[in-house]
DNA sequence: GTGACCTTAACGACGCGTAATTGTGG
DNA sequence: GCCACAATTACGCGTCGTTAAGGTCA
């Protein structure tokens, strides 16, 4: 099995009959799906779909959530809640991230007072940074 | 019409042919959304059920999102997924709150040095404001 | 010309809301 | 004893997945 790099998985590569195999379902199913708006794969020059690596993850999503007895509607909401809780988390960590650091930046903006005379910098003609 | 406080809202105080009228739906219905899990109303004595104000916001939200299309299932899922953004959405302004009044606390454990001297200029902001 | 793709339509299965039925509690 | 509630069952309607039919591109 060939790994593939994060650019490689955007690459459409998977005609629909494939996609299909690859997630178990009905060719036809995925037509359904994207007619819905859960899917929307490239299409060639000659109006044939082609599917990425992250359109089969997606498929797989919403296969579990059909499974799970979800219509198709709820699955497009579902999907789009899922990918809001993510932003979410990650901003929210990386606010606890900056928080830190900005208390650690106005430590060092007055402790630049302390170190010895020979490093000292002008403050009040800059440094040159910043 | 009678306004309630925070806590009147709690009360459980329709009973099910009540609570179908105020969100505009047979009885019924409300039993096949507690038996699916999407309400869970209080129990009198003799075993009669008893909704609150909460609980017909509630079911309006429920009403809207089974309205745009969604089965239960998947009106279960998106109400928990709501709830869940909700909480970060608030988590995230705190932790931007409490960021600003830790970069606050740490210039006040600063300058607390600073202000016995009379008649002291902040040379490094200034003479006047702030 | 033979496939695999495209679209549209038809079919069966299932989920949901309503209504009917029977029983029970205040 | 009456009315509203509880629970189960039956029915109609819409959605979803599959299959079939007919057209198009390589």
């Amino acid at each position: 099995m060939a790994e593939r790099t994060g650019h490689e998985r955007l690459r459409a590569v998977y005609v629909i009959s494939v996609a299909a195999e690859l997630a178990g379902v009905h060719p036809q199913t995925l037509r359904i799906y994207e007619r819905k708006g859960l899917l929307d794969p490239a299409r060639t020059g000659g109006g044939s779909r082609r599917y990425s690596d992250l359109d089969i993850d997606r498929l797989r999503r919403i296969q579990d959530l059909t499974a799970a007895g979800l219509n198709l509607e709820g699955v497009r909401r579902v999907i789009e809640l899922e990918d809001e809780v993510n932003r979410l988390r990650r901003e929210l960590a990386r606010a606890e991230v900056e928080a830190r650091e900005a208390v650690e930046r106005t430590h060092r903006q007055y402790r630049r007072d302390l170190v010895p005379v020979a490093n000292a910098v002008d403050l009040w003609r800059g440094s040159g940074r910043r």
